[in-house]
DNA sequence: ATGAAAGCGCTAACAC
DNA sequence: GTGTTAGCGCTTTCAT
């Protein structure tokens, strides 16, 4: 039986009340009964039961990440492995346990008629101190509606809309391609394909407007031809690349919207009988696993997601004693590799 | 401020103790009172708070999950991304969410000093009805040893030693990479070359027990020149790849024991000139993102580590009715893909 | 088959 | 500064 609250006030002469400020580090408290309390609390290699102290009201330790059942579901399946899950929960792990929290991972299925219930009733029965909405999600009218009833703090990563509500933390995609439409310019390519991700992701938008800024900048302007549209599978990238290298006057340069269909160009390209980066140079967007090692490896946009989730998990804390809109920017790094070289 | 068990038991005109036994599916209850409490549960959208419940000595409905601390840190500095965990936490998800529990994530530094009482604190103040040991860590004897003295219910995922304790889920390493030179050898291959992981894991004693043992059940002898040791990265199977390839008498097939390695071997054959898989065959173990995205994709062993979570998960939550030591094996799959061909 | 009462281990008000 | 006393919302005895 572990020890409680009772048996470090008894081995150190003092109420249990005044334990208590000393493990809270309340204020009021003389320093003599705090060496008496830490060294009764060593000896007894006591630590505090979460329940009790979230049943008598405190906060209850712990950090709630929100996962798309459906997304996640879906990269199991396919086998298209993605390590952005692990990623996000290593910064937020790194930054809960210097805190003292945990870190719950729940599968949330946005869209499901269901989901307002199961929401209710994760947050009534853990109440955790506060949860990361991962992209997909952090959109979602639905839960952030519950989130804000509930009083829940949230911070939303790579949101797009109601950027009003809740803390965020994001990533300028519109820069970075932009950055990233230089550098192919920088490289001396003057015919840039563009293989975009689906309209309705915002991210898409915005990686499509910096593409075309970066464009205008140099007073190139980008032909209708140049731009195909995917929906980020391989599959589409593969499809986008063969209908771009089949042009009458084929891009030199293809920078598609996610690494998935840079690969898929790739593999267009060797298909072809194109070599890469002789024949064409590509690029792609997020640094998935695989860009690392692909042939070429690919050159692509680092999304800094561990470093998301630490920062996320920083507002989330500090809000536990502040509430407030927190908003932090998280730079991206570009990461330059075989794929892109200048043109023939 | 949600429903309380009062709020249901005055609602429903009964004692709170009945609308617990209703919750609880315990016997000795009218279908009349069970059908009040359901009606006044469902009216007052009440949901009982998990800290109450564990407070009073219930289970805490929760299953925390092991993760390697350096590990996942190494993982994520190199960015070699790794989804291990993502596929991992899916399939425990997925069986948490059937039976109401939750997945808790903990970052374990394994061989610190502060390792037992870090591990002792997280026990007592968290009280997890059960624990999943990643592959890294399932064979620490300080984790093991604290888990057993705390009687918390665990299983170990792929297990190496000290194999009657605690309850695990495995896969035959030996075995897969016996069917993965039969494999070479069904396509005709009689060079077979192999790059093995580090001897300190038992993995890669498996493995390259299987591949002796596949060469010997056809005759052929491992000549000493065809086994390069390598460290599981894929600058090593790079160096190993090239030192096979420029033997006297090359291999005409590469067996390396994970995919970074294969994936070194590749890009060595491609700087040598060697056309994959038209001069070589490669193949790896593993199955991770970047194997089906290679140039040319890797024939490969798929782990089903979302599998193995979702059984381990279902033995843990077993296990709290009726502990045991429960061994399950989980079937692994050869994923064919075109990095093998036949030799020329 | 149902209920009353007593905790579980802590924090929060309120005394002193 | 420090201690006393109530709860927090459940599950467990133990009655009935």
């Amino acid at each position: 039986m572990p020890a409680t609250i009772y048996d470090v006030a008894a081995l150190a002469g003092v109420s249990i009340k005044s334990v208590s400020r000393v493990l809270n580090r309340e204020p009021n408290v003389s320093a003599a009964l705090q060496a008496k309390v830490q060294a009764a609390v060593e000896s007894l290699d006591y630590q505090p039961s979460l329940s009790a102290r979230t049943l008598a009201g405190a906060s209850s330790y712990l950090i709630a990440a929100f996962v798309d059942a459906d997304l996640t579901l879906e990269h199991w399946r396919s086998g298209r492995g993605n390590d952005y899950l692990s990623r996000l929960e290593y910064g937020a792990l790194v930054e809960c346990r210097k805190a003292g929290y945990h870190l719950l991972v729940e599968l949330v299925d946005y869209g499901a008629p269901s989901l307002e219930t199961r929401l209710l009733s994760l947050l009534r029965s853990l109440r955790p101190d506060g949860v990361l909405l991962t992209p997909p999600n952090a959109d979602d009218p639905t839960v952030l509606d519950i989130l804000e009833r509930t009083g829940t703090p949230f911070v939303r990563l790579g949101a797009d809309r109601d950027l009003g509500r809740g803390m965020r933390v994001f990533m300028d995609d519109r820069q970075a391609a932009m950055d990233m439409t230089d550098h192919l310019i920088g490289l001396g390519h003057r015919r840039l394909g563009f293989v975009s991700g689906p309209a309705a992701y915002a991210a898409s938008q915005a990686r499509r407007e910096g593409y075309e800024a970066a464009l205008a900048a140099h007073g190139l302007i980008a032909q209708p031809d140049w731009i195909v549209e995917g929906d980020f599978t391989f599959a589409s990238g593969r499809k986008a690349g063969e209908s771009l290298l089949t042009l009458a006057q084929p891009p030199s340069a293809i920078f598609a919207s996610n690494d998935d269909m840079a690969l898929g160009v790739l593999n267009a390209a060797a298909a072809l009988g194109i070599a890469a980066p002789g024949g064409i140079s590509v690029c792609g967007f997020d640094d998935t696993p695989s860009a690392m090692f692909s042939t070429p490896p690919l050159t692509t946009v680092r999304q800094p997601v561990a470093e998301m989730a630490a920062a996320a998990t920083r507002m989330l804390l500090n809000a536990t004693r502040s509430p407030g809109h927190a908003v932090e920017k998280i730079d991206y790094v570009l990461v330059d590799r075989a794929s892109t070289q200048p043109p023939r």
